[in-house]
DNA sequence: GGATTACGATACTGGTCGGTGCCGTATCGT
DNA sequence: ACGATACGGCACCGACCAGTATCGTAATCC
């Protein structure tokens, strides 16, 4: 949460203030609902301010009291939709794979708003550092359950030892991902296991 | 090319003027470069028309005297960068793949103008119709070669006759676009092979 | 009750941008 | 020479937008 907090002068955390009406906890999620929401309808830059702010059922003056800037509401909205994977190890790399990315197909087909925002976030991030940071962390979240079950099928001896995982990885995620920004081809089911053929032959 | 001309209420196409000043054609050129150069350096939304008639040495009356509006005028600068790509017949599956994708590899590495406008182009698709259609040409455009080369690998027995052709292009283009666009990775010729390998095993 | 802060509503500011209009000048065909 | 069109330069319009300011009201603590 990157929301605006007075700073003491010798940098301690200023006691929350207690004084006066205290903040709604529900503007805060109805507010970072919104953003996610428009971001993966109109884009994060086609979104306005005035858009949030209609769709959240909030004043303006509610949104800058917690974000002092679009940029960052979209920064912390983004995390709130990041939360960490269930992590799998089923003791098989087949089973674990299969599993891994099934979750992301059921993800796309549920339309969820990260999948939605994706291409807008890669566009924002050629010019936009701190965007660019929140892509790079999506980008490694998807990618760590795979690389942790691959590195267990390594040590059971179902991989070989010297198997370069990185392009492994990129040869799982990335026909989807080019399936989902460029051809609009189906992703289903079917399409993981031809994947999977291809890369851990056999599992 | 979607020049401004005018039409005849018979819909026959009007001797191009002959009277008066004739068009340069030199500033036809020098605005689509500059239109490409711009959307692949600030993207598509972030170049303004002003940008581009600075940029041409031209000004902003010369453009709309030809172009009525910035989006056509990107469509027919996104056509003149989408050149038909050279056939690769070399008679072997393998070395047809390594000159196609090489090439790729090249246009990565030469900062090509399309290259660095996709991110861009992808994003504006999601609400652009008639975008949407250029990135599907482009997208159809990479995949031709790859495709005409594994059919003619089915008929010389190379390939096995009930591949599935579109999963195995996506299978080489994917990981390469998402390299691209997400992590950031190095794309060169070891990434190719280790593709290579994993797609068309062998070859 | 009084001080303090949150809230909705609204207006406003300053800047950007797509597109138009006008001017004086340049370049063509006749 | 003359009519017609292109050209650069520039001012302009209308719309949009991030961010600020103000005001009356509501909620909380002391």
């Amino acid at each position: 949460m990157i929301a605006v907090t007075a700073t003491r002068r010798d940098g301690s955390e200023p006691t929350p203030t207690l004084r006066g009406r205290p903040r709604s906890k529900e503007l805060d999620t109805s507010i970072l609902a919104a953003t996610l929401e428009l971001a993966s309808e109109v884009g994060i830059n086609g979104m306005s301010m005035d858009d949030v702010a209609q769709r959240a059922g909030v004043s303006k003056a509610s949104i800058y009291r917690r974000w002092p800037s679009k940029e960052l509401l979209v920064i912390d909205a983004l995390r709130s939709a990041m939360g960490p994977l269930d992590t799998v190890d089923t003791g098989d790399v087949g089973a674990d794979l299969r599993a891994i990315l099934g979750d992301l197909v059921q993800r796309f087909s549920a339309k969820e708003r990260m999948n939605d925002i994706l291409p807008h976030l890669i566009e924002v991030s050629t010019h936009d550092a701190a965007l660019r940071a929140e892509l790079d962390a999506y980008t490694q979240l998807r990618r760590v359950p795979l690389r942790a079950s691959l590195e267990r099928g390594i040590k059971r001896g179902e991989i070989e030892p010297d198997a370069d995982l990185d392009t492994m990885i990129d040869a799982l995620l990335g026909p989807i991902i080019y399936r989902r920004l460029l051809t609009g081809a189906t992703i289903d089911d079917a399409f993981i296991e031809a994947l999977m053929a291809l890369v851990v032959p056999g599992r």
